[in-house]
RNA sequence: UGCCCCUUCGUCCAAUGGCAGGACAUGUGCCUUUGGAGCACAGAAUGGUGGUUCGAAUCCACCAGGGGCAACCA
């Protein structure tokens, strides 16, 4: 261990970089690198990765570069590349050098040549299916391909010629000659280069012959002298072909590919296909639909980066495949937003409060601190008072329940920041709901402190009827009712688990005027409600927020039980 | 069915042969101008069976359970 121990929670990872570091055994810096394909959006599991290789970087005085593996031209795009940066950026990190694969072809090519040269690499000739066919099974060796007694020569000549542009798709590839019974099906003559007539984002149609995943990945980072290679658990088998390769293309002190478990979160999918069709689907609004777990939705919802470094480091790093529960990441959302973001009074479902003793016409400015005592940051604003107010429809109740500690008939609560009320008759309309509210309140307790000492139970936001402004609150939740959307496999479709209560909409509350005036990207608790921010759609005069988490909610515990 | 990986509180992660600890969650109490936050306390785990050892979560063997691998995807 070093002087960095302090900086979050060990794992084995860290110790095994902290031991490389201090052993000097690669003989050059710590490097790592983050190498998302750029072919869809990076979302939360993503950012447990780029969290790791930058961390690992940065605790041990290396590099981490950002590389695009971006072998594949059929799947590809720049539109990709600029979001990953993007997100990658906003997450925080800075990476020291941009690569990407699609660089590597020329070298990769000099290097399958030498491998040809050497016998260690062929051609073959079968179709795919001949190929699939060949490989065997988990417990049946493969079978040896027809060409692979080719000679070397016979080998050169048609690698240059399918580089040459002279075959079709699919005519031939170039597999490593290693072993066709091997008990790894990954080291069972393994595909190294294939021909893909097609036009590639970067080098657009200067190459037909494409790198495989296996082949491309391990000589990248040895290219890029990577002393720690960090990947997700289901490529455990590959690492014996990433030593192999790495290995016969003469590579010394060659980086070491480790694996780690992916994140798996409760009522969250992250795979690329799956994402891919919510939003082909329509489910979500796209990428950056506040409930995706993408980190653009998560951007959108409001979440700050520092949440996300937070929860990555709670959540740790190990070999064991893992479920998070939810109220992890939900708690390293609220812990993140509690020290930094300013409370203001937000009424979701309003009910009209006519004070009847307080002067008709009359609007007073209470003083109204934007932090509670044990939040070390000071501001206040003015909030305006009246004799029409909305309260919470939730904050009263007719026939008070056991526990209910807000408004009632006869009952005196505290309005927060400023007078202590008492209701003293409901209003319903003919269908017998309760319209309004008519109440008085005790001018000698502006502020919320009673002269006389007299306590109240309960404390209630509002919003003065007169002055405040109409809002749209979007309140998210999770995106599907299953903890794990995944499990039926592929007899269960996941969109049917879709939770319809993801979105709710509520129009019509009511918020205090003072945000009008606030920065658009201000982050905000609205007290007794949840933390919330303005929505790209948000616009002056048709404000609409998004709710990023709720608050804990201690009554709904306490009601739930009865 | 073959090979590989994994198994510690409800959940996630520590403990690397020497007092099983933290976080989230849960419960109770305190405090409170947010039923927020905070504070205090509590309950809660080494998959099983053997073995090695003065001593095992840790090392070994077997068993059980979970996961990965049979794309010209990554």
């Amino acid at each position: 261990m070093n002087d960095a121990e302090h900086e979050g929670r060990n794992n084995f990872i860290r110790e095994l970089a902290a031991a490389d570091a201090a052993s000097n055994r690669f003989g050059r810096p710590i490097a790592t690198r983050f190498p998302p394909e750029p072919n869809g959006y990076l979302h939360i599991g993503h950012a447990k990765s780029i969290c790791l290789n930058f961390g690992i970087a940065t605790e041990f005085g290396g590099r981490c570069n950002l590389r695009f593996d971006d072998t594949n031209p059929f799947t590809e795009d720049i539109k990709y590349v600029n979001a990953i940066r993007e997100d990658v950026t906003w997450l925080g990190f800075k990476w020291t050098e941009e690569r990407y694969a699609s660089d590597y072809f020329e070298q990769l090519y000099e290097i399958a040549e030498r491998l040809v040269e050497q016998g260690k690499a062929y051609v073959d000739s079968q179709t795919e299916e001949e190929i699939r066919l060949g490989r065997g099974t988990v417990t049946a060796a493969g079978k040896e391909s027809p060409y692979r007694g080719r000679t070397p020569a016979e080998n050169l000549d048609l690698l240059r010629r399918m580089k040459a542009g002279e075959f079709a798709d699919g005519a031939h590839v170039i597999r490593a000659r290693i072993d066709m019974a091997h008990v790894n099906m990954i080291m069972r003559d393994p595909l190294l280069l294939r021909i893909r007539k097609a036009s590639h984002y970067r080098r657009g149609d200067a190459w037909c012959i494409y790198p495989l995943y296996d082949y491309a990945h391990g000589l990248s980072d040895a290219m890029e002298g990577i002393t720690h290679s960090l990947c997700t658990l289901e490529f455990k088998d590959n690492n014996d072909i990433y030593k192999w390769l790495v290995r016969e293309a003469g590579f010394e002190k060659p980086p070491e590919q480790t694996e780690f478990a992916r994140l798996e979160l409760d009522y969250t999918v992250v795979s690329k296909r799956k994402l891919l069709r919510l939003v082909n689907e329509g489910h979500v609004s796209g990428w950056d639909d506040p409930r995706m777990p993408t980190i653009a939705g998560l951007r959108r919802r409001g979440v700050r980066p520092e949440a996300i470094r937070a929860f990555a480091d709670t959540i740790g790093v190990a070999r064991k495949p893992a479920r998070t529960e939810l109220a992890t990441f939900e708690h390293a959302i609220r812990n993140d937003l509690n020290m930094e973001v300013p409370r203001v009074l937000c009424v979701v479902k309003p009910l009209k409060v006519v004070l009847t003793n307080y002067p008709e016409g009359q609007v007073e400015e209470l003083d109204a601190s934007y932090f509670p005592h044990d939040v070390p940051k000071t501001g206040s604003r003015k909030i305006p008072f009246s004799r029409e107010l909305w309260i919470d429809r939730d904050d009263f109740m007719e026939v008070p329940a056991k526990k209910f500690f807000r408004l009632a008939p006869g009952r005196e609560v505290r309005l927060r920041y400023g007078y202590f009320i008492t209701c003293q008759d409901v209003v319903k309309d003919s269908a017998g709901n309760i319209v309004e509210l008519r109440c008085t309140y005790d001018p000698a307790t502006r502020g919320g402190d009673s002269p006389d000492g007299r306590k109240v139970q309960g404390t209630i936001h509002w919003v003065s009827a007169a002055r405040a402004l109409d809002c749209e609150l979007r309140m998210y939740d999770r995106l599907f009712s299953a903890t794990d959307p995944e499990a039926g496999g592929d007899d269960v479709d996941f969109t049917s688990l879709l939770n319809p209560e993801s979105l709710v909409v509520v129009n019509g509350a009511k918020i205090e005027p003072s945000v009008a005036t606030d920065a658009r990207d201000a982050r905000y608790q609205f007290e007794r409600t949840g933390y919330f921010w303005q929505d790209a759609d948000s616009a002056p005069g048709a404000l609409v927020f998004n709710r990023i988490v709720t608050l804990r909610d201690g009554w709904a515990k306490v009601a739930a039980k009865g």
